[in-house]
DNA sequence: GCCGTTTTCGGCCCGACTGTTTTCAGTCG
């Protein structure tokens, strides 16, 4: 982690405990704050403290310095510990909770004695926080659920945490056993959303080796007659299992496919008097055939390889079968991208620092998108600053500059679909997102988006979610109802693949691509690293069995406006 | 705690919803 992350990470849990602790809300914001303003800071930080400059930024005065000095000499503030012993450990995690805020938490705290998630659902089940100040039957029934929800969802990840460990993971084989023949299989492949484990196959070795390999990334290493098991840091469990080298391409076949996908595919092997089963493929005979590829693997089914995204078993199989498997959109068919923000809202990188990552990226293209006025929380812009920025980006474009900019806005959905858009600003696109007003029936959330959508072609679709997931169980719409009102007025469905909010699920990606509804590939980056997250988009669209000519940002973009001129 | 003065105190970012109240505090984004 960078000097600058870490002291804002200690920032940000200084306010948060002293939020808790019942301290001035405004001397918590002022931290919070800070966080934010070290993450912009352009210059190594320990070059401005040791400058006595830090005061010069603006949000950190004279008390913050003196944090952010003792946290660049010593690691951490006096004052972090300090708060630490004096609460209850428990406390951050409750705070956690969609609900529950400091001030509940006190509550909770000093009236019944509650630090934990388990004390909470104890009293909850108990009927105890009724009679509570500020409580009630619904807010107990709430909780309840939160909590419910959390420990359902305690063995699934993101699919940004399971792709980080499996790539760890093969790299250490790969780096150990350079011979073998390793390759990620699993949900991480078929680029689930949400994965429960990491499955790796590494052909060639034997299991004592690999459990060697993997002892620095993993732990708990165990094993097995079949697979070597582990668990990642991050969380993830992990299987690497380790068939014999000539095996190598249908134990990646069985180990990626889905349990319908192999259904399927045992089914298929049949009609060519052959079969499919527990990892093995065998003759009418009953002779094994090994297959060291898994491309052979599939042409010995008669099939052409599929890809891991599709293996589904929602007609892949049969597709394959026919040939008509649809041309799936790629890497290079991105002209680039849209919803990114900068430091004019709450990104931590300048318009410049953006576009030049971008370029670097070799994109053509980059939709900026900050925050709308009504979410000051972000300091979103106004008419005056989403001007100023427009121009900004003309000047760029105008001058030539990579890659293109294109004027875009994240606006908030207030009441009534009515989206929060300055008026008289010229813009290129818009993000919908559900703000906070969402959170009520789904009928009226619906509705509400419907409405949105409708305003108009260009008008992207923000934060949707289908299903589940871990970070965003707040939100209920009727995606259907959203996609028909958007196939009816042209405006594309946003893939968010910010890794915390990859939250349209890939079977309503599908339906989009049914309906003719454009898909837009959007990062919601942050800071430059944060572009490269299309790729986690660029694998649910491809899941949801889009072509580049589904996707509005791979070639060609219609709509774009400056064509049209 | 930060900031900016009509400089040493008073304001700090806001709109909407929910569940609890019986007019509003707490939470969220």
């Amino acid at each position: 982690m960078d000097e600058r992350r870490r002291v804002a990470a200690v920032l940000e849990e200084l306010a948060m405990l002293a939020e808790l602790a019942g301290e001035n809300p405004f001397k918590v914001r002022a931290m919070a704050n800070a966080a934010r303003a070290v993450l912009r800071h352009q210059e190594d930080l320990n070059e401005t403290a040791a400058r006595g400059e830090l005061t010069v930024i603006p949000g950190i005065g004279k008390g913050i310095a003196a944090i952010i000095v003792e946290t660049l000499d010593r690691g951490e503030p006096a004052q972090l510990a300090e708060l630490r012993d004096k609460l209850p450990a428990g406390l951050p995690e409750l705070l956690s909770l969609p609900g529950l805020g400091s001030k509940r938490v006190r509550i909770l705290w000093q009236e019944l004695g509650i630090t934990t998630p388990g004390e909470l659902e104890y009293a909850c089940r108990e009927n105890r926080l009724v009679t509570l100040a500020g409580f009630g039957p619904a807010s107990q029934k709430k909780l309840l659920d939160a909590i419910e929800f959390r420990r359902h969802s305690a063995d699934k990840h993101h699919l940004s945490t399971g792709w980080q460990a499996a790539e760890e993971t093969l790299a250490a084989l790969r780096h150990a056993l350079p011979s073998c023949a390793a390759e990620v299989a699993g949900e991480v492949r078929r680029y689930c959303e949400v994965i429960t484990e990491v499955v790796v196959v590494c052909a060639g070795a034997p299991a004592a080796k690999v459990k060697a390999a993997l002892a620095k990334v993993l732990e708990d290493i165990a094993v097995s007659r079949e697979a070597v098991t582990g668990r990642h840091p991050s969380g993830p469990p992990v299987r690497v299992f380790t068939p014999p080298r000539a095996g190598f391409g249908l134990a990646l076949l069985w180990h990626t496919g889905s349990r319908e996908h192999l259904d399927q595919l045992a089914a298929h092997a049949v009609r060519g008097w052959l079969k499919l089963a527990d990892g093995t493929l065998a003759d009418a005979a009953g002779h094994e055939i090994s297959c060291a590829e898994e491309r052979e693997a599939y042409g010995k089914l008669g099939l052409p390889w599929i890809a891991p995204e599709l293996r589904e078993g929602t007609g892949e199989v049969a597709a394959a079968a026919k040939g008509t498997l649809p041309k799936l959109v790629e890497e290079d068919d991105l002209l680039g991208a849209v919803h990114v923000h900068t430091t004019d809202s709450d990104g931590t990188a300048s318009l410049a620092e953006m576009a030049e990552a971008a370029s670097t990226l070799g994109w053509s293209l980059l939709g900026i998108a900050d925050h709308s006025q009504v979410a000051a929380y972000a300091h979103g812009l106004d008419a005056e600053r989403l001007r100023a920025q427009g121009e900004a980006i003309a000047t760029h474009n105008a001058r030539g500059g990579k890659p293109l900019l294109l004027r875009g806005l994240e606006a908030d959905v207030l009441a009534d679909g009515v989206l929060d858009l300055p008026a008289g600003v010229p813009l290129d696109f818009v993000v919908a997102s559900v703000h906070s007003s969402f959170r009520q029936s789904t009928e009226a959330q619906t509705t509400r988006l419907a409405r949105a959508v409708s305003q108009g072609r260009g008008t992207i679709l923000g934060h949707p979610t289908g299903r589940l997931l871990l970070a965003r169980e707040g939100y209920q719409v009727d995606l259907e109802a959203v996609l028909q009102a958007a196939a009816k007025s042209g405006a594309a469905v946003e893939i968010n693949a910010h890794p915390f909010r990859l939250d349209l699920d890939w079977r309503w990606v599908r339906r989009a691509v049914a309906l003719g509804v454009p898909i837009v590939i959007a990062p919601d980056a942050h800071d430059p690293a944060g572009l490269t997250d299309v790729r986690w988009g660029l694998g649910i669209a491809r899941k949801g069995w889009a072509t580049a000519s589904d996707v509005l940002n791979a070639k060609p973009w219609p709509w774009w406006p400056h064509e049209q001129a």
